[in-house]
DNA sequence: TGTCATGTTTAGATGCAACTAACTTTTTCG
DNA sequence: CGAAAAAGTTAGTTGCATCTAAACATGACA
């Protein structure tokens, strides 16, 4: 009998710059409840024939449903992927904000850190995080030091 | 009177590429004494040929001296540069040990992580390795948290 | 000192992710 | 409804950073 494997992702897709356009369609998603080629251009800031080179082949690496003309919906292994790159992105936003940087750094700094980040560093940051939530007193006297 | 300008170290090298070979170039001369193509090659895991490209690259931007055949050495500008990749390393690495993470994902992680830190962020998590360091017991804290 | 192994460089190709310009489809609205 | 505007796509180009294969330089040593 012939064993058939079960289609693992096929991780070619650990770019940054996919991850980037997961990213982005699932916050408009979130946000406007649909994901318009001109949107994501917007927010990535690149022109929108990059944009349907990229939604091409994540299609084509199942990552998201493309339609032509039509717009763009994650299927679950891209709603996975994007779901972690928000959650990374998350954590390293309130640390940078806890510590009173600037939105601009902080937007920079996250958008360029947030895709080599573990499952391990992760929690790291995150147990760091709610430390200095749950902690103030300890958050305030590591402000006073920068 | 022409004005002239001091010549700002034209920045088209903030390439995450470029400063991985300054770094590794950095750390080359501080242990053996000198960079040649072949250890950066293998520090990087890249080919010569590649190597040879981007040093002569960093030569025409500033950064290093290059002689043909001959090897190569960091300018001033170089150095610096280096030296700043190689604290943001540094601080990260040491972050991330102290949380006891295993080497493979510290070097993977920081490798990522570490041409994208700002001098604010880089102050953020300096404060925070410096207070870990200060107060053993919070860290064995957190550690138990994970 | 000439030869050869080792190390380095050149030339040319590839893949990725962006771009512009031109074309096509969809939507809007008079 | 149909024409003009808006949105999206295709085709072809660019720059970067890598590769391989082949040519070339350097240094060791027989």
């Amino acid at each position: 009998m012939q064993l058939t494997f079960s289609p693992v992702p096929k991780l070619t897709t650990s770019s940054t710059a996919a991850q980037d356009y997961l990213e982005q369609i699932h916050r408009l998603i979130g946000s406007k409840g649909y994901a318009r080629v001109a949107d994501i251009a917007a927010a990535l800031e690149i022109a929108p024939a990059s944009v349907t080179a990229m939604i091409q082949r994540l299609d084509a690496e199942g990552l998201v449903v493309y339609e032509k003309y039509r717009g763009v919906v994650l299927t679950k292994d891209g709603r996975e992927i994007a779901e972690e790159v928000v959650k990374r992105h998350e954590v390293l936003a309130s640390l940078l904000r806890s510590f009173g940087l600037d939105e601009a750094t902080i937007y920079q700094d996250v958008e360029g850190m947030e895709h080599h980040i573990s499952k391990a560093t992760l929690r790291v940051l995150t147990t760091i995080v709610e430390e200095l939530e749950a902690n103030p007193k300890l958050l305030a006297r590591l402000r006073e030091r920068l």
